[in-house]
DNA sequence: GGCACATACTAAAACGTTTTAGCTCGATAT
DNA sequence: ATATCGAGCTAAAACGTTTTAGTATGTGCC
């Protein structure tokens, strides 16, 4: 027999196309049209068609993705800078985004920057030599547009070439504050975000905002400023504690995110008073853990599942000519648990200043 | 001037060697010998060499890792391949990984399997198309050997060619067992995992022959095997719920996992009774929201970064020619938090039954 | 003047594809 | 008998590197 996959190396060299024209007495070039479709395909007769398909079946026959993307330019692969891979928030997408792109065919490199500057300069050269088509950002900042289709998630930069996908932050917000003013609250403590976080400012905003049109009051004395960098649970835990020591009355808090409320249902508690029976909390980004805490948290769930989907989608579309939208918008969700339930009447200084309204 | 990057096209066609070598007069292969400190750049002048390399640093020239792999045969690219992308135990692999794997100069793909059988087969050959070296699997069970190198974190099928890395189940059966013996427990409830999952199996005869060493009894009645596949905070739920409600006597849990525990404390608190007081829980792989719980959860806490690390350094090792082990074992650690206290006397039927013990 | 030897490079093949222009062959038309 | 045509393929270049065997040039020596 003139041709058997050659084992005797012991190497077993995969099968290319070289091999299978030797075998079908045809030119690698007949056997590469014939398996891609090409246009000049429509030349070929059927029976060859069938030869070519059949040896290719049989000899399980894969083409080199490296020698096919040097000729053509495409790889199908895309870049996702993240700046780590956290639990919560970033997991949650990335399994979005891996289900939409290994379903359009497209493999993709991971690469954290860990919010390295030089990282941050360097990575995305280095995703280009390695020839992805595009890049997905995940809470990134981003100052100099990249030489290739970007998509940020929870971008807020505008720069030329990238498309960002964000929250409605005015609904987000929206929806916390009107619960907990059918709950009855009024004295309300906000929580905002640490400086480095991609949605600090833009949320902070929108908070403001909505706060103005419902008439709630936003005090100095209530509004507390997250400054801790870990990821931990006991984020904003002194903040608040701070706030009980000195006797401040409030009976809800807004916290920036989930974990934030989770310090800040520590603290209530070694504090002594009840979660939600004396204090009201309300969380944000409905992380996993959210539902299983005790209580079970009240919080603003971030569509993270449909970010992803979306934000590949874009990219996608985009590499196959598709335009370039700057932004776009996806919808939260309340999600109602334990962590909130009605207004205490106050038991200190304020109680009566403001019943009025009550 | 005759050599400008070309920006005329619009395109800006990246620099090549082609384009260096006309700009210095020189030869392709030159450029490549000193770029690459080759054994033939022994024979270039410094002179020379330092032309080159002000050249490419002038040009920014950066390789086609494409063209360059195509030739050598080595893509410094590895494939994750891993059931999904999940929080906690996943995604803190993960990062470990990542760490390691982009400080030595690897790339790597992330491919999620979903524990569908038809992907399990194929992601491996479209990872081989794209010339990936070496393979990480993440808590997947594996049949047949892959043709290339593979480290198999947490597997224990035993398949020639793949380094398996494993927890040290035993010392962690001992850990938890040793605590809550010497917090007086006798009557405990052990949690079997469910049959899918990568670790049931050998976790619980670690289980079961620690036990049997320590002469601490693994009562049938107080025996339950999880089932629901979901990955949710009421895994188990039921079950001890049940065990409850018909007054079995026990005065702790040693959960499969932490979500388990957390499940398992659920169903304690809506019965009426409380953590640790009451029913002490030890949990098992300290995930993050194990110390946001309320109560924080005791737990055995599985080196997750250090599996990663060892994972990404065994088979880089085996890529530059080091052994490959059929096995690396890594040491838990036991984490004692909230959920754990002195065992109560028992106010039912078997409280006096083993009283002589106490 | 011829030979050996070192120095400083280079030519060309190879990696495994894709792509385009064109070749060959037989059949039909003139 | 020759021109035309279509059907069925193929040659060869191209993608951007790396690698090996080799060439050209100069220098020193007898």
């Amino acid at each position: 027999m003139a041709h058997q996959t050659k084992k005797e190396n012991g190497q077993e060299r995969p099968v290319g196309l070289k091999f299978l024209a030797e075998y079908l007495a045809l030119s690698p070039a007949t056997i590469s049209v014939v398996l891609n479709d090409s246009p000049t395909a429509r030349e070929i007769p059927q029976r060859t068609k069938d030869r070519v398909l059949d040896a290719a079946r049989k000899f399980r026959y894969r083409p080199n993705v490296m020698a096919r993307t040097l000729r053509q330019k495409r790889s199908s692969t895309i870049g996702l800078l993240v700046h780590e891979i956290s639990e919560g928030y970033g997991a949650l997408l990335l399994n979005a985004l891996d289900d939409y792109l290994l379903q359009e065919g497209y493999f993709y490199f991971v690469v954290s920057h860990r919010r390295r500057p030089d990282l941050l300069e360097e990575y995305p050269r280095m995703l280009m030599e390695r020839s992805v088509e595009g890049l997905i950002l995940i809470d990134t900042v981003l100052h100099k547009s990249l030489p290739l289709p970007t998509v940020n998630i929870s971008g807020h930069t505008r720069v030329p070439g990238v498309t960002n996908v964000i929250l409605n932050h005015h609904l987000a917000a929206k929806l916390a504050l009107q619960h907990l003013v059918d709950l009855g609250h009024k004295r309300i403590v906000f929580v905002k975000g640490q400086a480095f976080s991609s949605d600090s400012e833009v949320r902070w905003k929108a908070v403001q905002d909505v706060a103005r049109k419902m008439a709630v009051a936003i005090l100095p004395e209530l509004t507390v400023q997250l400054e801790d960098s870990t990821y931990s649970p006991v984020v904003g835990y002194p903040k608040i504690q701070e706030l009980l020591s000195r006797s401040v009355p409030f009976t809800a808090i807004l916290a920036y995110n989930d974990l934030s409320a989770i310090g800040a249902i520590r603290a209530i508690r070694d504090h002594g008073l009840r979660v939600p029976e004396d204090i009201s909390v309300v969380g944000f980004d409905d992380i996993a853990s959210a539902a299983f805490q005790n209580p079970s948290l009240t919080t603003v769930r971030q569509p993270l599942r449909t970010m992803g989907m979306t934000a590949a989608r874009i990219l996608l579309d985009r590499l196959n000519g598709g335009k370039d939208p700057r932004e776009v918008v996806v919808q939260p969700e309340f999600v109602v648990r334990e962590s909130t339930g009605p207004a205490k009447a106050l038991a200190r200084v304020q109680t009566s200043r403001r019943r009025k309204n009550g």
